[in-house]
DNA sequence: CTAGGATCCTGTCAGC
DNA sequence: TGCTGACAGGATCCTA
């Protein structure tokens, strides 16, 4: 998905979208997409938008919230005055929506909130919004880089000594927000080869690493994720910001940026990796 | 407990 | 052109 930079970038443009915006109606045009009763935030009040890991929380002012993990291709559009995209970058950001692509459709006040998603691992589900917290996932998630001593992460590395440090930065239960594209970028920037086993980073190494991850997802948000803006270009033509934001992601076979040698891409814990075999110990 | 692979689902693209 | 397999910005479940 959506990486915790995209979920950012959809929660602050949300916020300024559907704040005290009243949600009159909830269509479900797919079960899967949508879990709980609907009937429950309709007719209520957008109080806030908060975000844990990549997953985003609408808090309404009758106490429920919708809790919405975009999971891979998961995208928010709001069309209003004006339109709003964010998530997983595709044509979906400037079609005529709805589409065989939207999954569940919010109609509030002043504009309509598409929630597409091609491939239906995301959704939307109904909580008690004191209960959002208590959501499984959201309970496990571990804390975001910024906010994790270098010595929390060491550590972890250790309990996961034997699995390869692409996967283990992967698990949101040890460090949340990466996901296939930041990891990449993250072991790039601290010249660590995606295969390497946790335990064999020194702390130097780990420390390295949190600070990659940190710089790359902090830059990414300032530049505001995959949003429609960064998708159509001024001269009206397609582009997908990572292209130009990316170091390694979607670059095999380019020189390295950093010493001409040849991006690879390889497998890694099941995801396609891309790194570059000459600078990446 | 950890590590790795299969799995959920739809669509696109490379290669025959 | 039409088919096939591989693969995809995630996370869980199952097995060893």
């Amino acid at each position: 998905m959506p990486e915790l930079p995209e979920v950012e970038t959809v929660r602050r443009g949300l916020k300024k979208f559907i704040l005290k915006q009243k949600l009159q109606k909830v269509e479900v045009l797919c079960e899967k997409s949508f879990v709980g009763e609907s009937d429950l935030v309709v007719r209520a009040k957008v109080q806030d938008i908060r975000r844990f890991g990549k997953a985003l929380v609408i808090d309404f002012d009758n106490l429920y919230s919708l809790l919405i993990h975009l999971r891979m291709t998961g995208q928010l559009i709001y069309d209003g005055k004006e339109r709003y995209a964010a998530g997983h970058p595709s044509e979906n950001f400037v079609a005529e929506l709805p589409n065989g692509q939207t999954r569940v459709v919010l109609t509030f006040d002043k504009g309509t909130l598409y929630f597409n998603d091609q491939r239906k691992f995301g959704f939307i589900k109904v909580l008690d919004t004191f209960d959002v917290e208590k959501e499984e996932f959201i309970e496990k998630l571990a804390r975001e880089p910024w906010k994790m001593s270098g010595d929390e992460f060491f550590e972890k590395l250790q309990r996961h000594k034997d699995a390869s440090i692409k996967a283990v930065i992967l698990d949101q239960k040890v460090i949340c927000g990466l996901g296939n594209i930041y990891a990449d970028e993250a072991l790039w920037m601290a010249e660590i080869h995606p295969k390497r086993k946790a335990g064999s980073l020194s702390r130097g190494e780990a420390m390295s690493l949190l600070g990659a991850a940190c710089a790359v997802m902090e830059k990414s948000i300032e530049l505001g994720g995959s949003t429609i803006r960064n998708y159509v270009k001024a001269d009206g033509t397609r582009g997908n910001y990572l292209d130009s934001f990316a170091r390694v992601y979607h670059r095999d076979g380019e020189a390295c940026a950093r010493c001409g040698g040849t991006i690879e891409k390889i497998k890694v814990a099941g995801r396609g990796t891309h790194y570059c075999p000459v600078c990446q110990k």
